[in-house]
DNA sequence: CACATAAACGGAATTGGACTCACCTTATGG
DNA sequence: CCATAAGGTGAGTCCAATTCCGTTTATGTG
């Protein structure tokens, strides 16, 4: 599918411009109409969809960079932590992400809580890198077993989508002790 | 408020239709047109609106009495069992509930994750409830403190509103995972 | 270079849903 | 029985996303 044919220059140059302005528009309010995107990027509506099928799909590839940019911080952490800490530091991590923007917000809680398939790519990353922290505390006895990368994800995807006043702040708070309950049945201290 | 005049018998009858036809499609399937509920209470949509300012209201209104039979037991839980045992059971028995329907679901997660002023009575009496389950968990040394029930609630809000496959699996799972959390730095066994 | 043509583009029109408003209808109390 | 304010009606407005098709243009071919 990504290589049909390489995409003509001007294709190419508008669907770049539809995701700059996109991004733009994501990340600092997260509101953005179809159309005002269209608009940012010099170009028609019809041209906007002529490269993303909706609207959503087009937020979808938005945050795909992001995402993938987040999951890779899991690797470093993983190298440069223990695990049980790694995993701290990546839940913590995941809100601050979720606090660049209202746009991100939402976008991580439509990975993490929905089955949208529009966001299967993202999902299926982030869903491996919460496996490999969690299977890295489970060998080294720290985490409990039993828990599957999804199944975290859902928790978080809670909190990320959160539109509430003080969220960031309830939102560590709750990371820290969905954190504290994966650690609760580990084989080491329990 | 709840007193400027008694309704009009016509306008009372209207109104239960309404919250009735209103009721029946939301814990169904959670869609539900506003024409539709007009419709199916045998009125037409001005008088929906008349009754109710938003869509919103009227799930509002809806819901409001699911969540005070979830909240009136509570106080039962906590007469009838150890205070960590009741605010487990009440955890799972959110759940349960954010599984009767689609809608429902979707009204726990607006009422618990958003500051939306809609849902403001439901969400004070949902936080109440849990402040007290988490005061005797507290107070026995079985449940850390320094949590409000706000931020439970919060945690709570996100399993609630997920519409992927297999997510009542993972919402009790997630459940335990935030009971779990909340027992960690109890004063009684660490 | 000129042309054919598939690929892109534009943007008015359509759709779908919540919500409004100007005008009727009726309960009700005097 | 009537006046009248409360209540009801539903066609119409608004506002997004999405579609459709006629027009424009990049590009590779002769």
């Amino acid at each position: 599918m990504p290589s049909s044919r390489p995409l003509r220059a001007d294709a190419r140059r508008n669907r770049e411009a539809l995701l700059a302005a996109a991004r733009e528009a994501f990340l600092a309010d997260g509101a953005a109409h179809v159309e005002e995107i269209a608009r940012r990027a010099d170009v028609a509506v019809g041209t906007l969809y002529r490269h993303f099928e909706t609207r959503e799909a087009l937020v979808a590839e938005v945050y795909r960079q992001e995402v993938a940019e987040l999951c890779a911080t899991s690797a470093r952490l993983l190298a440069q932590h223990a695990p049980d800490e790694a995993l701290r530091t990546f839940l913590l991590l995941l809100v601050e992400h979720a606090a660049v923007g209202r746009g991100m917000g939402e976008a991580l809680e439509s990975i993490m809580a929905t089955d949208s398939p529009v966001f299967d790519d993202a999902r299926d990353e982030m869903a491996r890198a919460l496996d490999e922290l969690l299977a890295a505390g489970v060998a080294a006895g720290l985490v409990r077993s039993g828990i599957s990368g999804r199944v975290v994800l859902r928790a978080l995807g809670g909190i990320c989508g959160m539109r509430a006043k003080g969220w960031k702040d309830d939102a560590l708070r709750i990371a820290t002790i969905l954190y504290d309950g994966l650690r609760y049945g580990a084989t080491n201290h329990g």
